[in-house]
DNA sequence: TATCTCAAAAGTGTCAACACTTTGGCAAAA
DNA sequence: TTTTGCCAAAGTGTTGACACTTTTGAGATA
């Protein structure tokens, strides 16, 4: 993890982030400041920091006098994400399809066509470098620092989707081609038809309706 | 506005966004924490939540060691804005079209009757009471707590939006009947025609493509 | 006059101590 | 035994002092 951190908190938020990744912290489980300020040998000051930036991000939640919590990620947290993802990386990619130059748009095709035999850490690639080209920096922003932080802890603690790697390949190269013909109304179309896909998986694997039930303890 | 403050960082995040609403603070100003201390009789500690609060919804710029901005609400960020206001509201509209009950629902129409000849207060006020409806927190958080203070903000610095008032209820009344229909896929559609309407009003209203107009001091 | 240097001033980042709230358990009362 | 009330312990909220960075502007140099 690159940590280009020019102040404490840009550490400890990377610390945290990655025990949390690491499951050192459960889901639902309590986060104690004090604890994590000796922990990285450094004051409660910056861990508050820290821990306020994780709670604007939605992976924690907390209220006053009562020690953060780490989200529980459920399956019903998990629709809200995706139901949020869904509207919004419809829109990056429509206005990706709009805006990106046509070089960039090439580069961006052939690094795929390259990277389709390598892991699936490519797959959620494509989305930021799509959000990365839409041009909107608070799209972007909202994507890449907020929703995507939290498909990064549901990974680490479920594994990836089973099953959905050759699927979301072709899925992805659809979505390309659609940006690479400047049909921003079909891209919009199909990324939400994927992510959509994406989200039935996700219901139909973990148990259906809106039970209680835990991704993991 | 309702000051139902637990701590002192909920006070202060109030009375900075009252400054800012006020016009205390210019757009693109700098905001100074030893300064805000000691004019609400506080710690910079709690100042400094604020602000980073005030960060987290996009309304304050800020890098380390260089003082917080008041964002520029230039044409390319109120556009910005608009279009990710595009994406979700469109979103919310469709879950709130499958999701709220019947009664909420008529409940909604009747006060929207009843108020068409009341003040534009009540032309947010819709797009509130449908986030709430969603059923989904983290659309209603994102539209609530973040996207309505930008626009409170814009609206305060530039007056509302002149001759829309008319076709804005029109279309709000369209948006209702489609819900009380239950057709998500109409509410979502004329949902986002709602607000791209909106958006190149503005576009034309404050001088045409991305070029550097401040709306105002 | 214009430009460069660098020291003082202003402002943000960090820390450790103190104040307040919540929590958990013990003891008294029923 | 169960319930209620209270007290100590744990943890968060707030503060003022200190450390570090950036900015400002006065003086030296050309």
């Amino acid at each position: 993890m690159a940590k280009n951190q020019q102040t404490l908190v840009d550490g400890v938020f990377d610390k945290i982030f990655d025990l949390v990744l690491g499951g050192e912290i459960p889901l639902g489980g309590a986060l104690n400041e004090a604890a994590l300020a000796e922990r990285f040998d450094v004051s409660r000051g910056p861990v508050r920091e820290a821990i306020k930036r994780l709670q604007g991000r939605g992976i924690v939640t907390k209220q006053p006098y009562l020690k953060a919590r780490l989200v529980e990620l459920k399956v019903p947290d998990l629709i809200e994400i995706f139901q949020l993802r869904e509207a919004v990386e419809g829109m990056s990619v429509r206005l990706a399809t709009q805006n990106m130059a046509d070089d960039a748009l090439d580069e961006l095709l052939s690094e795929f066509a390259d990277a389709q035999n390598r892991s699936d850490a490519v797959v959620l690639d494509v989305h930021v470098r799509i959000a990365e080209g839409c041009g909107n920096d608070r799209i972007r922003r909202q994507l890449c620092d907020e929703l995507y932080y939290l498909l990064r802890l549901y990974r680490a603690r479920s594994g990836a989707m089973p099953g959905r790697r050759k699927d979301a390949f072709s899925e992805h190269w659809q979505i390309l081609r659609a940006m690479k013909a400047r049909d921003a109304d079909l891209a919009e179309s199909l990324m939400r038809a994927h992510i959509n896909r994406a989200t039935q998986g996700l219901i139909e694997l973990l148990g259906a309706t809106g039970d209680e039930t835990k991704v993991m303890g």
